[in-house]
Parts: structure tokens; C-alpha cells; sequence
DNA sequence: ACTGATGCGTC
DNA sequence: GTCGGAC
DNA sequence: GTCCGACGACGCATCAGT
């Protein structure tokens, strides 16, 4: 059986990128992966996607940083070609994650070089992109899923419900292509997380209810971390969104599942920190990732579980009901202190109301949900439309970073800075809101202004101010005011305004405050 | 033993 | 996580 | 409607360097 070249698939992703349309690409990845002999078909699905290793593999632990000897390297002696399969690639980078200890970065990087030693110079600039997350052809999860689907003759949204199922591109190629699923049926089951469903944003209510039909149902959006539970007779796991398994980082949750009487469950919710009122995000942050004193940081910091939704309950998949039939089966099961604030509403009027509630209690917006709506795993659909709230000021740009990709010639990622006693602190970053033309107008502007010219980015004398959009102020260890705005976008330029007008860092402050008036302090 | 950089996860 | 552009 | 790819904030673990 012949061997899939790495050769062939940066040939196929080069023919992908060079077509915008997305039917041609599907079609070029479709009549390749048609190709592929069976066994290699999830090491070649993943490599399509710029993936090295499967979704529940962990990850290289090499990055960035340390590529830049390495393609220095290994670009002056690339004197051979078409030498690497996709199996050799596979296994190499399996390798690379398992290092660990001490040198473990130069023991990687001594693999990589290894592999990379008997590639082409595409080749090279391919395994480094998936590495840096910069492949850039325009092809990802979606439409490789498409071109699974085309290639084996299926509908698309019955191989997009395998793979929320499964998880992985390359078991997804394999189970629908190979015929095969090396022991894991694309069913779905309790302790093999999932691909949760997730929620459309929205401004406002108005815009909301205009795509979910009254009456519907709202529920509090709480900022924390989400969580998908697996109970199978006395055994508890909990996953996170992306499938990490998350449950030693959080023993007390595991016991406050342990009220939920059932055989098998798949539940689907929210963890947050919270005492008395709910504490900021990143506080439940110090809790997921955690090794180390998780009891003493579980003192400090108290999370608290709040379910939603129930996928699996003994023994029968319920993603095919109706919501309002799966929240019945949940309330029956879960007691009402684990369950997620949520009423059933009959006007726009309510579901204010609700908004107001929720957010003077610290919460950070709602969740609307179709009564009839089906649970769809790994879709965002308009079944679930979620709003929350947010702040805008104004900002002035100190600086600003050369954008990458589709973005190479312009200046994209601002610097923003507020004013403060002896000129302006920086209070974040960002590169959101702006249209292409704004992004042209932004850098003729700023070219106007510049003061120091770092290569990757410009100081620029602060005459260019920005309306800022953003939901919440974070306490900053990073920048010297302290502050840090989330999820900050620019709503507009604002060339009627000078850098005298702009938001000042006794005001910023003043906001983050008013934040702590719903929301609690960190227990010392 | 300590500090800072890096990777990778959460949102 | 948010957003704009492209299909 | 859907997908993609521009990149933001933080916190923890790990590793490199002193």
C-alpha cells in the first residue's frame, strides 16, 4: 500500500489556498482524502487542517520561540525532496510532546530538526506554519468536514454531528472513510466529552427575540468556566468546553455532583467563582489549570457548579429533544441549587427584566433558548443567543503592531492609553471592529504620527483617538495602571476628537469599582 | 531557590 | 472570546 | 447562515538561566 506523502499535502493545501471559493476547496480536499489509503487517513485529515497531533493528545510543547534557529538551520540544508510521509510526521511529533525534564525544549527542538532535515523548504515553511498556527489557506475544521461528507457520499451535517461526537478530525476521516472506528463508534456516551453546543451573540434583547419565537426561555449568563459532567454509576468526570479533563482542578464540584441521582448522565453547565456574589473570571481561571494546592487555592477561591442543559440521561441520548422536554429531565434529577437561574418569558418586556436582574447580581448577561430547540452539538446556533453588556470610552493610540496575513500592510493592533496625571497609561490592545477601509484610513493616520519605529510596531504620538467597546475591566499584573480592558473593540474613529477628550484613568477606575459593587472581593 | 520567558488553556 | 469579509 | 482568520486578556505549569 503506498505511503501519503507530506509532499502531497502541502501540493493539495496549495491548490486550496489558491482558490477562494469554498465549494473548489472542498472539492480539491475531497478528491484527495478520496485517495488516501485507509490507514492513513486521520494522520492526513488532521495534517490538512494544520493539526500534528490528535485533539486528545496534548500538545508539541515547542512553539515559537524556539523555531527561529531551527528554520534557520534546516532552511540552508534542505537539499532533499518528497521524502517525508504524513505517518513519519505523525509519529515525530508524538514523540516531541512525550519529552519532558529537564532540556526538554532543546530535546524537542533536536527531534524537530531531525525531521525536518529531510524536508523541502515547502515543506519546512508547512510544519513550522502548523506549529505557529499560520497555514493560511483558508481551509479549516468546517470545510474539511464538508470534504469528509463529499467524499464519502454523506450529508454534511450527519458527518458534523459525528465529529461532535467523536471530536477529532482525523477518528471522523477514519470512522466515515476508513469504514472503520478503531473501537470508538460515533455514539455518543457518558466520559467521552463532547462538542458542547454554544450560543449566537447578539446586541440587545430586541435583536434577540427576533430570531427565537415567544415564549422562550432566558437564563442568567454566568462568567465562568463550562463544563460538561460525565456520571456513569459511581465514576465523575468533568470536561471542559474543549475537552480537557478538568475534575481534579475542582473536587468540591465533583461532590456537589454527587447529589444528582442517576445511573449515567451527560450534563452540560456552568463553574464559576463565587462566596457570597460571584467573583470576577479570573478568579474561577486560578482554579482549572491547577496542580498544585488545589485544596489551599479551593479555600481561597470557592467555585460553584450551575447546570443548564442534560444530553445523555441512563442510558438514552436526549440531544433530540426538545429543550423544555430535557430542562424536565434535568430538574428532576439535579437539585434546585445546582440549577442555572431560568424563567420561561411571553414578552420582550420580561426578558428585560430578567437582563437587569441578572446583571445587578454580577452575572454577565443572559442566555435566550428556543422552548423547541434540539441540542446540536458542536453548532452555535440561533436556538441560543446570548447578550451581554458593555462599556465604551474613549481611547487614544500610543502605539500600533503591522498586521499579519490578510492584514500585512496595514497597521491592525492598537495600543490604547487613557489619560492619566503626566500623560497616558496603556490599558490593553486591540485589532477588532475596524472595517478594511477604516483599516487603511487608521494607518495613513498613524504614519502621520509616529515617533518610534520598532519594526514589528510604532510609538505614535497620541493624537489618534478610538471609541472602545469593551465588557468588563480586568485587575492587570501586566500593565502599570493595574487595568486591563476585556474583549476591548474599537466602535469608531473618532478624528472630531483630540487626545484631551479621551477617558481618564480615575474614570476607568472609577468603572472598575462600580464592577465590584455586583461582584466580590477575593477572600484572603 | 528564585525570576522571567514560553506554551497552552480559559474566556 | 469579538469582529469583518467572503462564500 | 456559515466559515475563516485577524488577534485581545489572564493564570498556571514548565523550563532556562542565574
Amino acid at each position: 500500500m503506498r505511503s501519503v506523502m507530506l509532499s502531497e499535502v502541502v501540493s493539495v493545501l496549495s491548490r486550496i489556498r489558491a482558490t477562494a471559493s469554498k465549494n473548489e476547496k472542498i472539492f480539491i480536499a475531497a478528491d484527495f482524502l478520496a485517495s488516501v489509503p485507509r490507514d492513513q487517513l486521520a494522520d492526513t485529515a488532521r495534517l490538512m487542517i494544520g493539526q500534528l497531533l490528535p485533539s486528545d493528545f496534548g500538545s508539541p510543547g515547542i512553539g515559537f520561540a524556539d523555531l527561529k534557529a531551527v528554520r534557520d538551520i534546516t532552511l540552508q540544508k534542505s537539499l532533499f525532496s518528497e521524502r517525508l510521509t504524513v505517518a513519519r510526521v505523525a509519529e515525530a511529533f508524538k514523540t516531541i510532546s512525550s519529552i519532558s525534564g529537564r532540556k526538554a525544549r532543546q530535546r524537542k527542538a533536536s527531534v524537530l530538526r531531525g525531521l525536518l532535515i529531510d524536508a523541502t523548504r515547502e515543506e519546512i515553511e508547512f510544519l513550522l506554519g502548523c506549529m505557529t498556527g499560520d497555514v493560511r489557506a483558508g481551509f479549516s475544521e468546517g470545510l474539511l468536514i464538508e470534504a469528509i461528507a463529499k467524499a464519502s457520499g454523506r450529508e454534511a451535517s450527519a458527518v458534523r454531528e459525528m465529529f461532535g461526537i467523536l471530536t477529532d478530525v482525523g477518528r471522523v476521516a477514519d470512522a466515515v472513510l476508513g469504514g472503520g472506528d478503531k473501537g470508538r463508534a460515533a455514539v455518543l456516551e457518558p466520559m467521552r466529552p463532547v462538542k458542547l453546543m454554544l450560543a449566537e451573540p447578539s446586541m440587545n434583547i430586541r435583536q434577540a427575540l427576533a430570531s427565537v419565537s415567544l415564549p422562550a426561555a432566558v437564563e442568567y449568563k454566568l462568567d465562568g468556566i463550562r463544563v460538561q459532567i460525565h456520571i456513569s454509576r459511581d465514576q465523575i468526570r468533568i470536561f471542559s468546553r474543549r475537552q480537557t479533563d478538568v475534575t481534579d482542578a475542582l473536587p468540591e464540584i465533583v461532590e456537589a455532583v454527587r447529589a444528582v441521582s442517576v445511573s449515567s448522565a451527560i450534563l452540560d453547565g456552568e463553574v464559576i467563582a463565587f462566596t457570597d456574589k460571584p467573583l470576577p473570571f479570573q478568579e474561577v481561571m486560578r482554579r482549572v489549570t491547577r496542580e498544585k494546592d488545589v485544596m489551599g487555592e479551593a479555600e481561597r477561591t470557592p467555585v460553584r457548579l450551575f447546570l443548564f442543559d442534560v444530553l445523555y440521561l441512563d442510558g438514552e441520548p436526549l440531544i433530540d429533544l426538545a429543550y423544555e422536554e430535557r430542562i424536565e429531565r434535568l430538574k428532576r434529577i439535579a437539585p434546585a441549587e445546582l440549577l442555572v437561574p431560568r424563567k420561561i418569558i411571553a414578552s420582550e418586556a420580561d426578558a428585560e427584566r430578567f437582563l437587569e436582574k441578572s446583571l445587578s447580581e454580577g452575572h454577565e448577561g443572559v442566555l435566550i433558548k428556543s422552548l423547541k430547540g434540539i441540542y446540536q452539538l458542536d453548532r452555535r446556533s440561533a436556538d441560543w443567543i446570548k447578550v451581554k453588556e458593555h462599556i465604551t470610552i474613549d481611547a487614544v493610540v500610543i502605539g500600533a503592531e503591522w498586521g499579519h496575513g490578510r492584514r500585512s500592510n496595514w497597521l491592525s493592533n492598537y495600543h490604547l492609553g487613557v489619560k492619566s496625571r503626566d500623560g497616558f497609561v496603556m490599558v490593553g490592545k486591540t485589532f477588532k471592529g475596524v472595517s478594511d477601509a477604516e483599516l487603511k484610513r487608521l494607518t495613513d493616520l498613524l504614519l502621520m504620527e509616529v515617533e518610534e519605529d520598532h519594526g514589528s510596531w510604532v510609538k505614535v504620538r497620541p493624537n489618534i483617538v478610538l471609541e472602545i467597546a469593551f465588557n468588563e475591566i480586568q485587575r492587570s499584573p501586566k500593565y502599570p495602571s493595574g487595568m486591563a480592558l476585556r474583549f476591548a473593540r474599537v466602535v469608531r474613529i473618532r478624528e472630531d476628537k483630540s487626545a484631551d477628550d479621551v477617558t481618564t484613568e480615575e474614570e476607568l477606575r472609577r468603572i472598575m469599582q462600580q464592577q465590584f459593587l455586583s461582584k466580590a472581593e477575593r477572600m484572603k
